[in-house]
DNA sequence: CTTATTGCAAAGTGTTTGCATCTTA
DNA sequence: TAAGATGCAAACACTTTGCAATAAG
């Protein structure tokens, strides 16, 4: 979806998160700069937990509460955003350069793609409009049975399919 | 939003229920009815902690394993609806013979908001046909500042304003 | 050198499970 | 009276908190 490789994309969003910290009065800890890292490589929606193993795996000396706390101003700055599938396990994925969309969700495998349709913001506008208040943000999940959803059919409104 | 008086709907519920019940091979207990009467008795979007409470100060004998149970089958014959309202506490609410509806939710003060826009249904209409699946629900959460939110304004679009 | 941050473990919270007891069909 | 349901408590899973040790600025 972003023209930046990746490579530039890392050192966009290393920078950001960096200046926010500066502009917020928080500290540039190793921990928070590899946090953010780990997250920008991964593809797929994450769980609190899943990438606390992830970074165990790799070594990574970290504590599930930094993970957590990392997490709160990684949303605070926009580069990550938090989702919430139904299930009482929080999941996250990367919001930097990355085209807004929304989620249809398996509701048997619990498989997760994404798809987009700009009418949502007509709905959003009329919505605002309507109460007279701002809408800070949106979230539309559609829940169906995947064993007839094609992985691999290319469809402009699919951007991805992620587990 | 119903044109029957409250009396008959509950009794058109647990004729619902109770015929789901035997359909499908459960027991009509006491319990099973008497978390369905209460619900029904809701007006407000509810957790199942807060069911329990209300249960308990009313002297009723339930558990909070019995509650749990029950919402399962509840869920399952469409009689309520869950909701995660992006924290980790469930939230439901009774569904029959209530218009669908969509949520928005104050980011301060977590009320929650009603409404609806036809719209919604072109877009899973459109997403079933370009992903060949059958959409059995949706979910479409708008979340901003209600500080700004006149309560008590009429509004065609806005159908109830909850806790 | 001061104070925010880390990391661990303990506590919290919502939900699920195991099992003895009870009750519907 | 047999299989299913209840109710309690223990177990779980995710998240938050308290606090001593550490390190950024």
């Amino acid at each position: 979806m972003s023209a930046m490789s990746n490579t530039n994309q890392i050192d966009d969003v290393k920078k950001l998160f960096s200046d926010y910290l500066v502009n917020n009065g928080h500290r540039q800890t190793p921990e928070r700069i590899s946090i953010l890292s780990e997250i920008y490589d991964q593809d797929n929606h994450f769980s609190v937990e899943l990438l606390y193993i992830i970074m165990k795996n790799r070594n990574l000396s970290i504590s599930r509460a930094t993970i957590y706390n990392t997490i709160e101003l990684l949303i605070d700055c926009g580069l990550i955003i938090k989702h919430q599938f139904g299930k009482n396990i929080a999941q996250y994925e990367k919001s930097y350069a990355y085209k807004q969309h929304d989620h249809l969700i398996c509701m048997d495998c619990g498989k997760v793609f994404e798809f987009c349709d700009p009418r949502i913001h007509q709905i959003q506008k009329t919505t605002e409009e309507m109460n007279n208040l701002k809408i800070v943000k949106h979230s539309l999940n559609f829940y169906g049975k995947c064993n007839t959803l094609e992985e691999n059919k290319s469809c402009k409104y699919i951007i991805s399919n992620k587990v």
